[in-house]
DNA sequence: CTGGCACCTGGAGCGCGCTCCAGGTCAAGC
DNA sequence: GCTTGACCTGGAGCGCGCTCCAGGTGCCAG
Protein backbone atom coordinates (compact mmCIF):
# COMPACT_ATOMS: atom_id res chain seq x y z
CA UNK A 1 0.00 0.00 0.00
CA UNK A 2 1.75 3.15 -1.16
CA UNK A 3 1.06 6.08 0.63
CA UNK A 4 1.31 9.95 -0.96
CA UNK A 5 1.79 13.21 0.61
CA UNK A 6 -0.99 15.96 0.22
CA UNK A 7 0.83 17.52 -2.83
CA UNK A 8 0.85 13.99 -4.44
CA UNK A 9 -2.55 13.09 -4.07
CA UNK A 10 -3.63 16.60 -5.31
CA UNK A 11 -1.56 16.33 -8.22
CA UNK A 12 -3.37 12.24 -8.90
CA UNK A 13 -7.09 13.49 -8.20
CA UNK A 14 -7.18 16.73 -9.85
CA UNK A 15 -8.49 17.79 -6.30
CA UNK A 16 -6.61 21.04 -4.88
CA UNK A 17 -5.48 20.27 -1.37
CA UNK A 18 -7.96 22.78 0.13
CA UNK A 19 -10.96 20.87 -1.68
CA UNK A 20 -8.92 17.50 -0.40
CA UNK A 21 -9.14 19.25 3.38
CA UNK A 22 -12.55 20.06 2.65
CA UNK A 23 -13.89 16.82 1.85
CA UNK A 24 -12.37 15.19 5.05
CA UNK A 25 -14.22 17.91 6.81
CA UNK A 26 -17.71 17.44 5.49
CA UNK A 27 -17.02 14.07 5.63
CA UNK A 28 -16.80 13.12 1.87
CA UNK A 29 -13.70 11.52 2.71
CA UNK A 30 -13.89 9.60 6.41
CA UNK A 31 -10.63 9.82 8.44
CA UNK A 32 -7.33 10.09 6.85
CA UNK A 33 -4.30 8.39 8.02
CA UNK A 34 -1.42 11.44 9.60
CA UNK A 35 1.86 10.44 10.18
CA UNK A 36 2.87 11.04 13.98
CA UNK A 37 3.18 14.70 13.69
CA UNK A 38 -0.29 15.32 12.05
CA UNK A 39 0.22 15.65 8.19
CA UNK A 40 -2.28 13.33 5.94
CA UNK A 41 -1.06 10.55 4.44
CA UNK A 42 -3.04 8.99 1.59
CA UNK A 43 -3.49 5.56 0.43
CA UNK A 44 -4.16 3.55 -3.08
CA UNK A 45 -7.75 3.18 -1.30
CA UNK A 46 -8.30 6.93 -0.77
CA UNK A 47 -7.07 7.69 -4.69
CA UNK A 48 -9.64 5.07 -5.92
CA UNK A 49 -12.73 6.83 -3.52
CA UNK A 50 -11.59 10.28 -5.21
CA UNK A 51 -11.76 8.77 -8.15
CA UNK A 52 -15.53 7.82 -7.57
CA UNK A 53 -16.03 11.26 -5.88
CA UNK A 54 -14.72 12.91 -9.12
CA UNK A 55 -16.43 11.06 -11.42
CA UNK A 56 -20.05 12.22 -9.31
CA UNK A 57 -18.98 15.81 -9.36
CA UNK A 58 -17.84 15.87 -12.86
CA UNK A 59 -21.32 14.33 -13.77
CA UNK A 60 -22.64 17.15 -11.36
CA UNK A 61 -23.94 15.06 -7.96
CA UNK A 62 -24.14 17.87 -5.48
CA UNK A 63 -22.00 17.91 -2.83
CA UNK A 64 -24.74 17.06 0.03
CA UNK A 65 -25.72 13.81 -1.97
CA UNK A 66 -22.65 12.63 -2.55
CA UNK A 67 -22.10 12.74 1.62
CA UNK A 68 -24.92 11.11 1.28
CA UNK A 69 -23.14 8.09 -0.85
CA UNK A 70 -20.32 8.29 1.76
CA UNK A 71 -21.89 7.43 4.58
CA UNK A 72 -23.52 4.54 3.17
CA UNK A 73 -20.37 3.38 2.10
CA UNK A 74 -19.30 4.16 5.67
CA UNK A 75 -22.11 1.99 7.43
CA UNK A 76 -21.22 -1.71 5.78
CA UNK A 77 -22.61 -4.07 3.10
CA UNK A 78 -25.84 -3.74 4.30
CA UNK A 79 -26.25 -0.65 2.39
CA UNK A 80 -25.32 -1.98 -0.63
CA UNK A 81 -28.66 -1.75 -2.29
CA UNK A 82 -29.30 1.78 -0.91
CA UNK A 83 -25.84 2.95 -2.73
CA UNK A 84 -27.10 1.47 -6.09
CA UNK A 85 -30.71 2.74 -5.70
CA UNK A 86 -28.83 6.02 -5.54
CA UNK A 87 -26.30 5.43 -8.52
CA UNK A 88 -29.25 4.45 -10.62
CA UNK A 89 -31.07 7.48 -9.86
CA UNK A 90 -28.13 9.68 -10.74
CA UNK A 91 -27.55 7.71 -13.34
CA UNK A 92 -30.57 8.81 -14.71
CA UNK A 93 -30.26 12.30 -14.08
CA UNK A 94 -26.97 12.19 -16.24
CA UNK A 95 -28.61 10.76 -18.80
CA UNK A 96 -31.14 13.19 -19.09
CA UNK A 97 -28.28 15.89 -18.93
CA UNK A 98 -26.52 14.39 -21.52
CA UNK A 99 -29.47 14.61 -23.80
CA UNK A 100 -30.50 18.44 -23.11
CA UNK A 101 -26.32 18.86 -23.88
CA UNK A 102 -26.61 17.27 -26.86
CA UNK A 103 -29.67 19.05 -27.56
CA UNK A 104 -28.80 22.58 -27.32
CA UNK A 105 -25.45 21.22 -28.84
CA UNK A 106 -27.71 20.64 -32.33
CA UNK A 107 -29.23 24.45 -31.87
CA UNK A 108 -25.58 25.70 -31.31
CA UNK A 109 -24.41 24.53 -34.63
CA UNK A 110 -27.60 25.70 -36.24
CA UNK A 111 -26.62 28.66 -35.48
CA UNK A 112 -22.72 28.91 -36.13
CA UNK A 113 -24.22 27.69 -39.45
CA UNK A 114 -26.91 30.23 -39.98
CA UNK A 115 -24.12 32.77 -39.05
CA UNK A 116 -21.70 31.44 -41.56
CA UNK A 117 -23.80 31.81 -44.30
CA UNK A 118 -25.07 35.16 -43.43
CA UNK A 119 -20.85 36.00 -43.01
CA UNK A 120 -20.43 34.40 -46.74
CA UNK A 121 -23.59 36.06 -48.05
CA UNK A 122 -22.09 39.76 -47.05
CA UNK A 123 -19.27 40.30 -49.49
CA UNK B 1 -46.06 40.92 -33.55
CA UNK B 2 -47.20 39.35 -30.65
CA UNK B 3 -47.09 41.05 -27.08
CA UNK B 4 -46.12 38.39 -24.16
CA UNK B 5 -46.70 39.66 -20.40
CA UNK B 6 -43.73 38.68 -17.86
CA UNK B 7 -45.60 35.76 -16.40
CA UNK B 8 -46.28 34.58 -20.22
CA UNK B 9 -42.38 35.23 -21.56
CA UNK B 10 -41.61 33.41 -18.31
CA UNK B 11 -43.93 30.09 -19.20
CA UNK B 12 -42.45 30.19 -22.54
CA UNK B 13 -38.72 30.28 -22.04
CA UNK B 14 -38.71 28.91 -18.46
CA UNK B 15 -36.91 31.53 -17.01
CA UNK B 16 -38.57 33.05 -13.60
CA UNK B 17 -39.36 36.88 -14.08
CA UNK B 18 -37.20 37.95 -11.71
CA UNK B 19 -34.35 36.23 -13.98
CA UNK B 20 -35.66 38.28 -16.84
CA UNK B 21 -35.43 41.78 -15.10
CA UNK B 22 -31.85 40.47 -13.94
CA UNK B 23 -30.77 39.74 -17.37
CA UNK B 24 -32.32 42.98 -18.73
CA UNK B 25 -30.45 44.78 -16.17
CA UNK B 26 -27.03 43.13 -16.89
CA UNK B 27 -27.45 44.00 -20.44
CA UNK B 28 -27.91 40.47 -21.67
CA UNK B 29 -31.70 41.42 -23.36
CA UNK B 30 -31.94 44.77 -24.65
CA UNK B 31 -34.42 47.33 -23.56
CA UNK B 32 -37.64 45.69 -23.03
CA UNK B 33 -40.51 47.43 -24.44
CA UNK B 34 -43.02 48.87 -22.21
CA UNK B 35 -46.73 49.93 -21.20
CA UNK B 36 -47.34 53.45 -20.82
CA UNK B 37 -47.38 52.30 -17.34
CA UNK B 38 -43.53 51.17 -17.19
CA UNK B 39 -44.96 47.13 -17.27
CA UNK B 40 -42.84 44.91 -19.02
CA UNK B 41 -44.11 43.90 -23.21
CA UNK B 42 -41.90 40.90 -24.38
CA UNK B 43 -42.34 40.67 -28.20
CA UNK B 44 -41.66 37.44 -30.41
CA UNK B 45 -38.00 39.02 -31.51
CA UNK B 46 -37.69 38.90 -27.67
CA UNK B 47 -38.33 35.24 -26.89
CA UNK B 48 -36.22 34.03 -29.71
CA UNK B 49 -33.33 35.76 -28.28
CA UNK B 50 -34.44 34.52 -25.33
CA UNK B 51 -34.30 31.05 -26.57
CA UNK B 52 -30.51 31.54 -27.94
CA UNK B 53 -29.99 32.54 -24.18
CA UNK B 54 -31.32 29.00 -22.77
CA UNK B 55 -29.06 27.54 -25.17
CA UNK B 56 -26.12 28.94 -24.07
CA UNK B 57 -26.89 29.17 -20.09
CA UNK B 58 -28.04 25.13 -20.93
CA UNK B 59 -24.66 24.43 -22.93
CA UNK B 60 -22.90 25.92 -19.31
CA UNK B 61 -21.65 29.38 -21.39
CA UNK B 62 -20.77 31.81 -18.19
CA UNK B 63 -22.87 34.95 -17.98
CA UNK B 64 -20.21 36.75 -18.38
CA UNK B 65 -19.35 35.05 -21.78
CA UNK B 66 -23.08 35.53 -22.75
CA UNK B 67 -22.83 39.95 -22.07
CA UNK B 68 -19.95 39.32 -24.49
CA UNK B 69 -22.09 37.71 -26.82
CA UNK B 70 -25.19 40.14 -26.40
CA UNK B 71 -23.40 42.93 -26.89
CA UNK B 72 -21.81 41.94 -29.81
CA UNK B 73 -25.11 41.03 -31.46
CA UNK B 74 -26.22 44.67 -30.73
CA UNK B 75 -23.63 46.15 -32.69
CA UNK B 76 -24.71 45.02 -36.00
CA UNK B 77 -23.33 43.13 -39.11
CA UNK B 78 -19.33 43.84 -38.94
CA UNK B 79 -19.59 41.58 -35.88
CA UNK B 80 -21.10 38.98 -36.84
CA UNK B 81 -16.88 36.81 -38.00
CA UNK B 82 -16.86 37.84 -34.15
CA UNK B 83 -19.68 36.31 -32.92
CA UNK B 84 -18.94 32.83 -34.94
CA UNK B 85 -15.72 32.98 -33.16
CA UNK B 86 -17.44 32.94 -30.15
CA UNK B 87 -19.98 30.32 -30.61
CA UNK B 88 -17.54 28.14 -32.28
CA UNK B 89 -15.11 28.44 -29.46
CA UNK B 90 -18.26 28.20 -26.92
CA UNK B 91 -19.17 24.56 -28.89
CA UNK B 92 -15.30 23.41 -28.95
CA UNK B 93 -16.38 23.91 -24.92
CA UNK B 94 -19.15 21.70 -25.32
CA UNK B 95 -17.56 19.10 -27.04
CA UNK B 96 -15.13 18.23 -24.18
CA UNK B 97 -17.83 18.76 -21.50
CA UNK B 98 -19.91 16.27 -23.63
CA UNK B 99 -17.13 13.68 -24.02
CA UNK B 100 -16.18 13.96 -20.35
CA UNK B 101 -19.63 13.46 -19.30
CA UNK B 102 -19.86 10.47 -21.40
CA UNK B 103 -16.68 8.91 -19.96
CA UNK B 104 -17.70 9.53 -16.26
CA UNK B 105 -21.45 8.04 -17.39
CA UNK B 106 -19.38 4.87 -18.33
CA UNK B 107 -17.76 5.27 -15.07
CA UNK B 108 -20.58 5.18 -13.07
CA UNK B 109 -22.50 2.61 -15.20
CA UNK B 110 -19.70 0.05 -14.42
CA UNK B 111 -19.85 1.22 -10.61
CA UNK B 112 -23.41 0.36 -10.95
CA UNK B 113 -23.24 -2.98 -12.48
CA UNK B 114 -19.86 -3.64 -9.58
CA UNK B 115 -22.25 -3.22 -7.04
CA UNK B 116 -25.23 -5.39 -8.19
CA UNK B 117 -22.93 -8.15 -9.06
CA UNK B 118 -21.95 -7.85 -4.89
CA UNK B 119 -25.71 -7.41 -4.12
CA UNK B 120 -26.74 -10.58 -6.28
CA UNK B 121 -23.69 -12.93 -4.79
CA UNK B 122 -24.58 -11.77 -1.33
CA UNK B 123 -27.93 -13.86 -1.09
C1' DC C 1 -65.04 53.21 -8.68
C1' DT C 2 -62.84 49.65 -6.35
C1' DG C 3 -60.66 45.39 -5.32
C1' DG C 4 -57.14 42.43 -6.13
C1' DC C 5 -53.54 40.56 -8.56
C1' DA C 6 -49.62 41.29 -11.51
C1' DC C 7 -45.97 44.04 -11.93
C1' DC C 8 -42.45 47.79 -10.76
C1' DT C 9 -37.58 49.35 -8.54
C1' DG C 10 -33.29 49.12 -5.99
C1' DG C 11 -30.89 46.61 -3.21
C1' DA C 12 -29.92 42.86 0.04
C1' DG C 13 -29.37 37.93 0.61
C1' DC C 14 -28.49 33.17 -0.53
C1' DG C 15 -26.69 28.44 -1.65
C1' DC C 16 -23.09 26.17 -3.66
C1' DG C 17 -18.48 24.69 -3.85
C1' DC C 18 -14.75 25.85 -3.06
C1' DT C 19 -10.52 29.16 -1.98
C1' DC C 20 -7.79 32.02 0.80
C1' DC C 21 -5.71 33.62 4.99
C1' DA C 22 -3.03 34.13 9.41
C1' DG C 23 -0.33 32.20 12.34
C1' DG C 24 1.79 28.32 13.44
C1' DT C 25 4.11 23.18 12.98
C1' DC C 26 6.56 19.32 10.55
C1' DA C 27 10.20 17.07 8.15
C1' DA C 28 13.89 16.36 4.76
C1' DG C 29 18.41 18.09 2.96
C1' DC C 30 22.59 20.47 3.95
C1' DG D 1 21.10 22.10 14.27
C1' DC D 2 18.97 25.05 10.74
C1' DT D 3 16.69 26.26 6.88
C1' DT D 4 13.03 25.97 3.91
C1' DG D 5 9.14 24.52 1.85
C1' DA D 6 5.22 21.69 2.46
C1' DC D 7 1.68 21.18 5.56
C1' DC D 8 -1.51 22.14 9.67
C1' DT D 9 -6.08 24.50 11.82
C1' DG D 10 -10.22 27.27 12.14
C1' DG D 11 -12.55 30.46 10.11
C1' DA D 12 -13.56 34.17 6.83
C1' DG D 13 -14.34 35.32 2.03
C1' DC D 14 -15.59 34.80 -2.73
C1' DG D 15 -17.73 34.34 -7.46
C1' DC D 16 -21.58 32.84 -9.70
C1' DG D 17 -26.26 33.06 -10.88
C1' DC D 18 -29.84 33.94 -9.38
C1' DT D 19 -33.81 34.90 -5.70
C1' DC D 20 -36.19 37.49 -2.39
C1' DC D 21 -37.88 41.57 -0.21
C1' DA D 22 -40.22 46.05 0.97
C1' DG D 23 -42.77 49.39 -0.44
C1' DG D 24 -45.12 51.09 -4.08
C1' DT D 25 -47.84 51.37 -8.88
C1' DG D 26 -50.57 49.51 -13.05
C1' DC D 27 -54.38 47.35 -14.98
C1' DC D 28 -58.54 44.98 -15.61
C1' DA D 29 -63.04 42.63 -14.06
C1' DG D 30 -67.17 43.42 -11.86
Amino acid sequence: MTAYTPSETSRRSGFSIDTLRYYERIGLLSEVDRTPGGQRVFTDDDLGWLGMLRCLRDTGMPINQMCRFAELSRSGDQTIADRVELLRAHAEAVEEQMALLEKQYGHLRDKIRYYERELSGQR
